[in-house]
DNA sequence: GATGAATGAGCTTTCATTCAT
DNA sequence: TATGAATGAAAGCTCATTCAT
């Protein structure tokens, strides 16, 4: 039964933003996971496939949630707010899956070529919602990727700061933020 | 002599920017150091010791690079356009510092106390410019860590798109970027 | 049915041939036998026991070479000629079962008296050949298991040579090895 | 020093030789050459190479040996005495090198160029003095690979089946057997 | 101080065998 | 009977750390 294999990358994920990439060991994995280690290797190949695993699965489940509820008929703020939302509600709910993704892109897994693909598999309402406020004019003329990284991605390091303690990330911030990024990426 | 230490860190710099944070063996340090392994053990505890020292002094030199030529008399956008250059200068500089220091805060060596530590240490100016800017009135009410997450910090993100080949992050955007950075920030 | 176990074994044999003894796995002999892991293990005992069944098959089948249309009314120099070329056109033919065969010889599972007793139900109308030989007064006053060697086991070596690409075994050579083979037993 | 290489070499023929070249565990050769696992990778870059160092090493000393005392100026049959009692003795004195060599030359391990090689150099002078007699017209028209098979190597297989039990090779026995090698190849 | 050979715990991975279905 | 998912001992190998020189 697959019950088996979402424990493993569960127990895969939960032990690297704990001990680190480094840290998580296959045995640590199986037991985690309740399983034996010759068990892993029926579901994935081996540590790398695990990993990228781990990796795709949390992709989609993250773009699954950031576009959750987006009404490309709304208008252009409202859109720009669910994402906003969206987002903040993800990364918070989830710090684990910060460590875990900070940590897999910096290392030597991570190919280009890959990244690109899963982005365009999961996040494509994003970058589309980006795309549209450009070709009307709404907003400033850079490229949506960069759009993308000043309003939402930026998100990851201000929930970063909150997880490490630096900032407390309340709801009473939410309203000024979303009018900061809202401003930065505006045309004037 | 202190030499020594020097190549040991140098060494190891090198070599997780090189190998990633796992590929840096003990052997392989000292081989590059030029010096014997046990070597290594007269100037750094063990390995966790000899991670956060290379950790602190490139905190260091980053520190240094991103406040270089800031004049606490000049003007607040003069200020902030040279923080703004100087952070991207460094970052778009050493690409590898950007994937090292990610491996390293994610991993089980960083502790909140002690990268509290070292951003007031060697980041003060720059909380210190956001501090005046806000009693001065004229950046929205947000904590200082904020501002700075979504100007300053912010352009990790944009520079790691950069190298991963997915925007372009060339001179022709800069005045736009620091336009729009400057806007999210400033109180209306 | 008997059929599967006919096939595992057939499995077991062509996968020791083509992976070598250590190559061979229960779980590649299943696949390549169409059947279940387990099933095997209704069959066979266990691996040791495969093993030897496996080998014990493979005795007996260079037996019947061997000694196919052997007639021991025949002259002794014409019956000595029978084996000596059925000898070489079996090991031409299957120079994996060398290879094989030498791995078990070499390895624990061997047993002296194991190995005794396959011989005496599988060769032994060539042992009986060289009795009779010897009660004859044709062959040199040694035992019969060292006149088989130097004639026919002997050309296990030439075989292997042969199959390494050090010697050029072709049939122009045939009746001058045969001619030397002979002279070597022959009593003076 | 040098002597922990020796005794792991050593180590490894005798667990090859008893427990079969799939026994040889890297643990156990560490255990009985009384040094830690990793040590032997101070020595030999891995399980294969520390394999073809044994075989190599073996092919010398059995070269050598065989090789002992052989005078370029005797008559032919005496180098033949020569080459013959030499090589019985070293198979009789070391029946592990025999177990060792067969298993090592069925291995995936096994390369035909490899083997050429090692037989040039540590062979030669056997070769040269089956060429010679070929040159004098002594012998058969046979390559000297093989009249080497026939007379030499071919007792190899002796020496076996005494070990395995089936023969009792004693000195009573050589002159009859040298005799009968001599004829084999003998040109009438 | 400096060396680097030696250590051995710990890693990833394989595979003969079992047993609930 | 037959299945094949699950097991876990054991394999080859790495590497942070020590210590006799």
């Amino acid at each position: 039964m697959s019950d088996k294999r979402e424990r493993i990358l569960s127990a895969a994920e939960t032990l690297i933003a704990r001990c680190g990439f480094q840290g998580m060991s296959m045995h640590l994995v199986a037991q985690h996971a309740g399983v034996a280690t010759g068990t892993i290797y029926r579901y994935f190949a081996d540590k790398e496939t695990l990993l990228r695993c781990v990796h795709e699965e949390r992709m989609q489940e993250i773009g699954n949630r950031v576009t959750r509820g987006l009404d490309p008929g709304a208008s252009c703020y409202d859109q720009f707010r669910t994402l906003w939302l969206n987002t903040i509600h993800c990364l918070l709910d989830s710090p684990d899956c910060l460590l875990y993704r900070v940590q897999y892109e910096a290392s030597p897994l991570f190919s280009k070529e890959e990244d690109q693909e899963l982005h365009d598999r999961y996040f494509k309402p994003v970058f589309e919602f980006f795309e549209q406020g450009l070709e009307e004019g709404l907003f400033r003329e850079l490229p949506a990727e960069v759009l993308c990284g000043m309003t939402l991605e930026n998100l990851l390091l201000l929930t970063q700061k909150h997880t490490k303690g630096r900032i407390d990330l309340h709801e009473g911030l939410y309203e000024s933020l979303i009018d900061a990024n809202w401003n930065a990426i505006l045309k004037r």
